[in-house]
RNA sequence: GGAAGGGUGCCAGAGUGGACGAAUGGAACGGUCUCGAAAACCGUCAGGGGUGCAAGCCUCUCGGGGGUUCAAAUCCCCCCCCUUCCGCCA
């Protein structure tokens, strides 16, 4: 959520960095939050003066019935049932205002960081790092296609995923399942310096799903199991940043540095049909996710550290890579700034988004209401959340497939995965 | 899934209709004392919202939500969570 009360005192600034999302509804779901906040506002003070007068007249009408004085009671008692009444209607009133402002909070985006590239989608990303690791030509023994390579090698078999769970799933068997585990546990290890380890539960309540930014706009995108109240999650994000949800940090605890690996669970409600080959989109993959809880002015330096850390692992997988920037049309709901790492695929042709690193400034903490203590002062505010997949397996997963292919349709394993392959260190056709 | 007992501030814990946002103890923080420390003593010590330049004032919050009442931590209803026992179980 965004701060009602920035919005409320500086609504010229906010219009304008809204309007860079190139998304002219937007400016419309923040006057609409302007004039619940008003009217709000209104009620608020109405209903707290009349809270004053009964709350004066309980007093008074206490006093009274201890000093047995029943008929001057009454008579208070009257006065205050009927201020009652008003403030019930008040009340009711208040509800309604609330939960339509809380809609519309909820619904609207994040407010871009002021230094976030301006554009109108994706074309105009620009790039940041890169490209790295990228040959002049490659060979024609890596412009094939990783679906073909791995089913080839008999680690892909994505026909009987199928055949036990429909369209759009994916299973590695042998080699390709060790890869799979092995880059997990490669990622894990690159970050065990700063970061604990956490395994999370793959279920989460709506609570979490809302605070992360999932929920209420995108339900559609994730499954649910509605008997239970209980959501899939389709990012280790999800629990992560509700360990702390509810909870006072202490500034000298931050920054938090967690990271965990978990499968993750995606509808692809919009996205049928779409890179539905081989490993490039699915419904379950599995990914190391790193995850921060900053200070304000911290997370400037967690992004860029998110984003080396990130940088490192794929630069020592040797695959070639850049980074680019996420511009203001183009950064997902709850991102304040954004960067994406890319591998290319010679296979494909393309470059795969495997890495999101963002910055969510106080929006996910305000959802998920996770604040912060400074040393020394009194109240809270709210803490800043940040992070980034360490490793998203398939997509990581099919740039290896394809780029350490060589002559003979055998497979290179990157030599930092190595210690994590039982030994295999090329995978052969069976 | 069944039964019983619980949920109060940073922690422990009192409070069963009115003067309670909440006794007391501990922790923490600041101070006095001390060469320094300990002890002792004094003080501070919840969060949200509204309003105000500010000091402050008002309001809400005792797991969550509803209800009864002039008045709810306290009474009633629903839900959530925890503990123990039983059942089931990787």
């Amino acid at each position: 959520m965004i701060d009602i009360r920035y919005l409320r005192s500086d609504p010229e600034t906010v219009r304008e960095l809204m309007a860079r999302r190139n998304k002219p509804e937007l400016i419309g779901l923040l006057d609409e939050a302007l004039g619940f906040d008003g009217r709000m506002r209104e009620i608020t003070a109405e209903r707290d003066a009349i809270r004053q007068q009964v709350n004066e007249l309980s007093k008074q009408v206490g006093a009274l019935r201890r000093s047995g004085d029943d008929k001057a009671a009454e008579g208070l008692q009257a006065e205050s049932r009927s201020l009652g009444e008003k403030e019930q209607s008040l009340a009711a009133e208040t509800d309604e205002v609330t939960a339509q402002l809380k809609d519309v909070l909820l619904r609207l985006p994040n407010i871009p960081h002021a230094d976030v590239v301006v554009g109108s989608d994706d074309s105009q990303n620009p790039i940041i790092t890169g490209p790295n690791n990228l040959p002049a030509t490659f060979p024609a023994h890596q412009r094939v296609a990783h679906w073909d390579t791995a089913t080839a090698l008999g680690i892909l078999d994505n026909e009987r995923a199928v055949k036990i769970s429909g369209a759009m799933f994916t299973m590695q068997r042998g080699a390709g399942a060790t890869l799979a585990r092995a880059l997990c546990q490669y990622a894990l290890d690159c970050n065990a310096d700063a970061f604990e380890e956490i395994r999370p539960p793959s279920l989460v309540s709506t609570a979490t799903l809302t605070a992360t930014g999932q929920l209420p706009k995108f339900a559609d995108d994730a499954y649910s199991m509605s008997k239970d109240d209980l959501w899939c999650i389709p990012t280790a994000e999800a629990p992560l940043t509700s360990i702390h949800a509810g909870e006072v940090l202490a500034e000298a605890d931050l920054p938090i540095r967690y990271m965990a690996h978990s499968s993750c669970y995606r509808r692809e409600a919009g996205s049928a049909g779409r890179d539905t080959r081989g490993m490039l989109r699915s419904h379950e993959f599995d990914k190391v996710e790193i995850f921060s809880i900053a200070t304000p002015e911290g997370a400037p330096a967690m992004l860029t550290e998110l984003t080396t850390r990130v940088e490192r692992v794929i630069a020592n997988l040797g695959l070639p890579y850049r980074i680019i920037e996420i511009c203001t049309g183009d950064m997902g709901q709850s991102h304040h700034r954004s960067f994406d790492v890319e591998v290319y695929a010679p296979g494909c042709d393309a470059w795969l988004e495997v890495s999101s690193i963002s910055w969510f400034s106080d929006y996910q903490a305000r959802r998920g209401d996770i604040r912060m203590k400074r040393t020394g002062q009194k109240g809270t505010e709210f803490a800043h959340t940040l992070n980034a997949s360490a490793l998203a397996v398939p997509r990581v997963w099919a740039a290896i497939m394809e780029n350490f292919r060589q002559e003979d349709g055998s497979v290179a394993i990157p030599s930092v995965l190595h210690p994590y392959m039982r030994g295999t260190t090329v995978i052969h056709p069976k």
